[in-house]
DNA sequence: GCAAACATACGAATGATTTCGTAAAACAAA
DNA sequence: TTTGTTTTACGAAATCATTCGTATGTTTGC
């Protein structure tokens, strides 16, 4: 599957990821918070990703609802591996230092990534 | 300065700020190596990036000399600002796991971050 | 039933990025 | 000088994403 949502694909996909099957005025409410658009703007939008097969819908009742058809995980692991190969020609360790050198993180997240690295340092050792 | 380069302008901005100042031609036989591309496309481009102020130009010689007008590190920061906001929500600790997770990192690379890491936490506690 | 509200579909305008053809100027070699 | 090569400049076409007006059909409430 070759597939690079948009900026404004992201964003719908992003509330549909969070909420669940929506409708165009659900997903539409939302993005209103946010940014300004017309509810055909929207609308066209998701017929659109519909037909790019990124989006699939039911269409039983009048007001069609639209599931995402790409898993998060996956197309946020697509993204990543493209944006670090356009900005950081490939290393994924310099994007993380300027992710976390720039940004503030709570010791939470912090403690995730100390555990992910102790696993990865794990990994390393038993090679 | 609000600057956001497209796709292709950061591909040259990469080569310029590997490379050093360069004439349209240098870049452009870098290019051609992973992309099909005109010379005068190239040109365009350039032409273009410098109406943008993204480079300056020495106009000297007839073939005239680019150079980045933009920092490489104050590039990529806004570049993984905006990522992270339209791909994680703002959650710097999500791209974290993502591209610790689904990357090779090596040794060399995975200490770097563990000692930024370190630094953060020492910070932490000093609050 | 009828009007108002709401939904989809469609086409087209807008705007931004990318691409390239062509012309003119500068230069190089014969 | 003349011819061929290299360069810049310019304009416009091609492409793609985004936006929205309008038509048409469905449903709801009176």
């Amino acid at each position: 599957m070759e597939l690079k949502p948009t900026d404004s694909e992201l964003e719908i996909l992003n509330i549909l990821w969070e909420k669940g099957p929506s409708t165009v005025r659900d997903v539409h409410e939302v993005l209103e918070r946010s940014k300004e658009a017309g509810y055909t703007t929207t609308l066209k939008l998701m017929q659109i990703m519909h037909d790019k097969k990124l989006l699939i819908r039911d269409e039983t009742s009048r007001s069609h609802i639209y599931t995402a058809n790409i898993s998060q995980q996956k197309t946020q692991g697509q993204l990543v591996k493209k944006f670090i190969d356009n900005v950081f020609n490939g290393s994924a360790s310099q994007l993380v230092l300027q992710a976390l050198g720039n940004h503030k993180t709570n010791r939470q997240e912090l403690d995730e990534i100390k555990q992910l690295l102790a696993e990865m340092e794990k990994k390393m050792k038993h090679r």
